[in-house]
DNA sequence: AAGTGGTCTAGACCACGGC
DNA sequence: CCGTGGTCTAGACCACTTC
């Protein structure tokens, strides 16, 4: 049998749009925290797709943590993921701390270095803008920030004000970009000469290091930022469930 | 057309048996970072099963970290980062990839000294039970890790035999603690003396402090664990919501 | 064009849990 | 017994990347 051509031009996948609806009605609170969502075989006739499409939008939002699967019993809404790990942006961050933010923006020019960058952020002619701030808390300096993002789609960012503005509001008020999700990998390494002046720490002090990939809500990555922070003045909080 | 009604009894399902056969081949070193991991097609017909069979393992090994896969390239075996989005103990990260896991006790006593950590603990007198053990992976050292409890309620574990067996899983198993969730506060730091030849790393070296404390599902603090990781094979992998 | 992973079909049988 | 999730087939078309 062929696969059923009646698809719209860029269409979800339908396993996609069987997760938008569920997740949809758990937001909506028609479906709540112990909840049991419809069967495979309920969805498949529902959204009139075949078995293993159903299974396939379950088993991945199984994988978020958004339901719970039990054999021979059904398929339930678990309990609300405490969002203890928030993404915030540095604004918002420094808002929570009742501390008064600033930044120095050190670089902000197109570049074309950073082939896996470019790639990763889908950039055409490997065209990424770099956008290099020293953060400071209170005046002090406390981190420093590199970020990159696709040159064609925020174009007109160089020439914006950064200084103040937050990034994060750019984006997703005049750019209209929705920010979801940051996958995050943080290590620790040793400030070098240049990082060290920056920050006013001793050459070779431990830094805390945070590479973050920022993604839209549509699950395409918008942002790439390498983050050095003075590990004496920031902790990383995470909460994580068993 | 019927499914394969050949299988012999107990077997484990097909998909399994493939990702246990990659798993194999990573583990003895025939298949290392980065190297290409045979094609969806290539193992359907290496083992005699369907395309989403094949899949099914593949997809699998990927959410457990194992393997990445890239459309239209390949898959490929990826870095052996540990990857944290759980909380999970030591062992169970080490089984999920592909390391030998060893712990060495280098200290293990009913001790009065941190009244913070006993009050946390909610330890009568203050008498809290340290463990400091050297954590390494494929006989290599990469974290030191100084576990605190209440020697109140866990008063035999002191003379169990801990150098192979799991303390989450004493305390899940043998306790009936049932282990919910923990904060936990991430920074950098340097290495002293003592920690950099444990770790087999240099004097004032970067490390990942991680201090953990982990509660039962009652809320109650059970666990408080203070972690040192070289930076250099330890990564925190997180995902963050906005 | 050839090869890869991503989505999908229309069924099948099995293992499990509750009635 | 029936409904649930778990495994599986033998194909299909699509999107993407490399050559």
């Amino acid at each position: 049998m062929l696969a059923k051509p009646l698809k719209s031009p860029a269409a979800l996948p339908a396993y996609q749009r069987i997760q938008q609806a569920i997740r949809k009605k758990i937001d909506s609170g028609q479906l709540q925290t112990g909840d049991p969502v419809p069967s495979e075989r309920e969805l498949a006739k529902m959204h009139e797709v075949s078995l293993m499409t159903a299974r396939h939008a379950l088993a991945y939002l199984e994988r978020d943590g958004v339901v719970e699967r039990r054999r021979g019993i059904g398929t339930f809404v678990s309990a609300p993921k405490i969002h203890f790990n928030r993404l915030t942006s540095y604004s918002e961050q420094m808002a929570g701390r009742r501390m008064v933010p600033g930044s120095k923006v050190l670089f902000a020019k197109v570049v074309h270095d950073g082939e896996a960058i470019a790639r990763l952020l889908m950039a055409p002619k490997s065209e990424v803008l770099r956008l290099e701030r020293l953060r400071q808390a209170s005046g002090q300096p406390f981190a420093l920030e590199t970020c990159y993002l696709a040159a064609d789609q925020f174009a007109g960012l160089v020439d914006t004000p950064l200084h103040r503005e937050s990034l994060f509001n750019l984006l997703e008020h005049k750019y209209g970009v929705e920010l979801s999700y940051a996958d995050e990998e943080v290590d620790a390494t040793a400030a070098d000469a240049k990082t060290a002046e920056l920050l006013g720490v001793a050459k070779h002090a431990p830094l805390l290091r945070i590479r973050q990939v920022i993604y839209s809500s549509k699950g395409k990555a918008i942002l790439y930022v390498l983050g050095l922070y003075r590990s004496d003045c920031h902790n990383l909080m995470i909460r994580r469930f068993r």
